[in-house]
DNA sequence: CTGAAAGCGCTTACAG
DNA sequence: CTGAAAGCGCTTACAG
């Protein structure tokens, strides 16, 4: 067994070294330090020498001067994640990176003290799509830490900043409906407890959009992800006066397990029921018929995310979330 | 405005003056440092003392005098992540955050060398689902940091920790075809050429099966994911001699992009063509006809990732990859 | 069993 | 314009 010979790292010394010049000197080329005038030559010498050595500074010796590290916490809630969470994260980790700053998830669990993970991580930022006690907030931003919500905050939260605008996608939904003639809308969302804070922010909007259209406020019901579940929730429908026509589904999943139940029953959008789904999913391209979802734009919403965590960090106001900039209709034969 | 208040830090000597012992002992304490003997009397005044104060040790700190962190460095190859890949990343990030551990994500691209990352983060561990060069690797072990690989690594690579066995998918799907009767398999797969090398592996395995049932080979195609360049296909296949009776398709999307085509063409599974996917999409099951697929198992897959990790980080032989129990064969009616 | 001290690799006031 | 020095908060060999 051959052992493995570890090398000691080059480090700002080394640098210095080579470049003739001293650590301080290193690091303030190295940082662009502001109010510091470098000789080009001396600039030079030293970027020369950090390429040759192939230098990179320790991130954790310089968190521990600078008090906080180069990470982002997110927290999130503690169920599985959509499929556009997942993607709005993939794009938040790349985006932050492009900043200089490296993404953490957590899922937030009673168990273990938000604070704590704070203390030790000493994140530059904290994102938390879960719900945060105003108090909790206080505690983390007493610690010097920027925080921030997103995508589900209530109210009378400490944070403003709501990323995707959930009840947006409710009205959404509804106006397509009702500009194809709809009356009688109806919302399907899951019985799963833990989608229902973001499903009571969509269907507000929904509820909020057929006030303003002045359409009778939907009928809401939750169906569990089984062709059962929702052939017996269309049935129902066919029966109830006044009969609705025109769907909400909480997303595309529902959506398609309610096209799937009408279609058990020999019905079919948007002929019988019209319906929308949210998510844009990929398979629903290929539902039966080809579902109208509405697409949250994974990319734009990251974007800003990001943008609300370095202005922030750098203790300045973040620009205006795009509102109707994040979603995207998507229109296709279902509804 | 009110400016905002932070407070100092609580460190390990305020723990050690409110015990009344030294940082040393409070060290030995919190770590339950081996060959060390603390008088339980002790013991109980630091760990009161810790919890009185709220302390967590900052992590920074403690990376910088043991040489690396607690975090462990995920490669991802540079394209969209597939819905199973997020799943797994799901789990992981939950099996190592039990270990103590915290998985941070980056997506290979060559204007970032990973050895630049590595050494600037000093992971306690890298996985790489992204091809890597044997002397990338031999750079980053001698630095010290522990390094597998997993899901896709080639033959002639220095790491042997392949997790997924993705030729066992091919094999899985022609297994279950064949045991329904078909003799003539097909391989559809997607033109992106950024997911050819999963494919090549899985299509792989499909005709070492094909091999060993004593089946011809199954022909090959790629299409996009539209419902033209599918039927497009599915007309190929119906003037074809022989005409194949079996679709071994790369993922959900393309099987039920062939459903699509299919019936776009007044064909169904499995009467004329029989389909089975992988990935076992949630709106799979609504299909139509249901898709038959197989499930890669993302909790197994992900405990086993991170038992890699934490047994390599400590110098031990992880234990034999599960691999069969990886993955579940989903019956529906597609085939 | 316990503690004083060194040192990990940075950044940044401060002095020149 | 540049550098010597302090110090961030830990862990751990070493001495008692």
């Amino acid at each position: 067994v051959k052992a493995v010979e570890t090398r000691r790292r080059v480090t700002a010394s080394d640098v210095a070294r080579a470049a003739g010049v001293s650590k301080t000197t290193v690091s303030y080329v190295l940082n662009d330090a502001p109010d510091q005038s470098i000789p080009e030559q001396t600039r030079t010498r030293v970027l020369e020498a950090a390429r040759r050595l192939s230098y990179s500074p320790l991130s954790a010796a310089r968190a521990l001067r600078r008090g906080h590290t180069d990470t982002v916490l997110l927290v999130l809630p503690d169920w599985p994640l959509s499929r556009a969470l997942s993607l709005i994260i993939e794009s938040l980790t790349e985006e932050l990176e492009r900043d200089g700053l490296s993404l953490v998830t957590r899922k937030h669990k009673p168990s273990r003290p938000l604070l704590d993970m704070v203390r030790e991580m000493a994140p530059a930022a904290v994102i938390s799509l879960s719900e945060l006690e105003n108090s909790e907030v206080a505690d983390i931003r007493k610690g010097g830490t920027f925080v921030a919500a997103a995508l589900l905050t209530s109210p009378d939260s400490l944070l403003d900043t709501v990323v995707v605008p959930q009840a947006l996608i409710g009205a959404w939904q509804v106006q397509h409906l009702a500009a194809q003639g709809h009356r009688q809308l109806t919302y399907v969302a899951l019985k799963d407890p833990r989608v229902s804070s973001c499903r009571d922010l969509r269907l507000d909007g929904a509820r909020r959009a057929c006030l303003d259209l002045d359409l009778d406020m939907p009928t809401v019901a939750d169906i569990d992800l089984t062709l059962e579940s929702a052939a017996t929730l269309v049935r129902k429908w066919r029966r109830s006066r006044p009969r609705p026509t025109g769907v909400l589904a909480y997303n595309d999943e529902v959506a398609v397990a309610v096209l799937a139940g009408m279609r058990s029953l020999g019905l079919s959008a948007p002929g019988d029921f019209a319906v929308i789904g949210v998510d844009n999913e990929p398979l629903s391209q290929f539902a039966v018929p080809p579902l109208t979802t509405i697409d949250q734009r994974h990319g734009v919403i990251a974007r800003h995310l990001a943008d609300i965590v370095t202005y922030g960090v750098a203790g300045k106001t973040p620009p205006q979330a795009p509102r109707s900039e994040a979603l995207t209709l998507i229109v296709r034969e279902s509804a």
